[in-house]
DNA sequence: TGTACATCAGTGAACGCGCGTTCACTGATGTAC
DNA sequence: TGTACATCAGTGAACGCGCGTTCACTGATGTAC
């Protein structure tokens, strides 16, 4: 590696471009060096050298691993909203239940780095990564009240209830999250349907609990 | 500290109760450290030099800190199965939800250290941790749904769907853990009146979801 | 009760290692004229 | 188009530090006689 003057992303294009490949592959690098302890076992030298670049060449790109690890979590967020758009796209009480679980499986499967990502720092990572996870998963249940509300038949939720659900059920996706990330392939069915189970539980309760008061 | 054989924990007792107490402090350093960055981020020497012993004595009483994981999940979960026990001396549908989240106030308030520490380390510690926590966490869900059968009213629910629920109200359970413990002490009524609005939603809902089936 | 020996919790020196960070540098790319 | 200079991503040596682990040890406590 040591003929080259970008040894991670080759030769072409303008110094500013392989500088971003280089900067890409070193958020691609600490991503997957995190999955075995959390960020905090992932050292500057490791990134550097699974970039095949030299150790100071990091601070060329991040003053620190913990301002990295900030970036990954705004990298992996952008998974979550996507999967939550995804969602979004079926607008009945009925069919919402089942799709979201759906949509969920296939995004874990698709991007199990970024959300073992957000589930490992959540609680485990420095205190600035809990605080952004923290805040993002606030605004994910947030938005997701406000999807809730615009489905015909929750008009009589008062917005205060819609958010302890919305809360509940965030939760409960993230529990499932979890679970998906460590279950094999021919048990996915029986947690898609206790987390189906589960996302009707809750929406029913929260049904009757308010026809109540 | 170099004038005294067991510096950290007086000279009174046999050896084996000397030990003993060195022992305790050694996880008790080993825990409060654990704190700041999860117990990756604690060293051998870090805890040593806590305790006021000589690095190498380390191993008079645990192989690695990984092991001393171990008993702290354990220990951790005493505090845990002991805010259980509590939970079970109100055996009505009706109380059981305030009492349920008043118990684990005041549990998580008077452990924290050990609340935190499963919270911290069931997704962020090493591969052995994660799954000790695990095991704990799903014991504690059936052990729930044994006493929520007893409660007279829930006969109509099978074990399948009991299951269920109690794995969703650990999981809300945890996660109001977490949320109390980074709660200042004026802000805890709200997080309160949320938990017990989530659990009244979560075992109304289950009450109606069975009924239709 | 007194003595000789065994046990073993804690000591302290030493080791090699990977770490983050500093510093002066190189040489290809980019720009001004 | 050609030249002179500026920029700056990546280099490589060097540093001091805390780490886990080894080893032979010490000396108070415990036990057998």
């Amino acid at each position: 590696m040591s003929a080259s003057q970008s040894p991670a992303a080759g030769a072409e294009g303008s110094r500013q471009e392989r500088k971003e490949r280089t900067r890409q592959a070193i958020l691609a690098a600490a991503l997957r060096l995190s999955a075995d302890g959390g960020l905090v076992a992932v050292s500057l030298r490791q990134v550097a050298r699974d970039v095949g670049i030299v150790p100071t060449a990091f601070y060329r790109h991040f003053d620190s691993v913990e301002e990295l690890g900030l970036v990954l979590v705004d990298e992996s967020f952008v998974s979550l909203r996507a999967m939550l758009r995804d969602v979004r796209r079926e607008a009945t009480l009925e069919g919402v239940i089942p799709r979201s679980v759906d949509v969920l499986l296939d995004h874990v499967r698709r991007q199990p780095a970024h959300f073992r990502f957000i589930a490992r720092e959540r609680n485990g990572g420095s205190a600035a990564i809990r605080e952004a996870i923290r805040r993002e998963l606030a605004l994910a249940q947030r938005e997701l009240a406000d999807d809730i509300a615009r489905i015909p038949g929750t008009e009589g939720w008062s917005r205060d209830d819609l958010l302890t659900m919305c809360d509940l059920i965030v939760t409960a996706m993230v529990s499932t999250a979890e679970k998906i990330m460590r279950t094999h392939a021919e048990d996915e069915a029986e947690v898609v349907r206790v987390a189906r189970t589960q996302l009707r539980m809750l929406v029913v309760g929260a049904l009757n609990w308010k026809s109540r008061t």
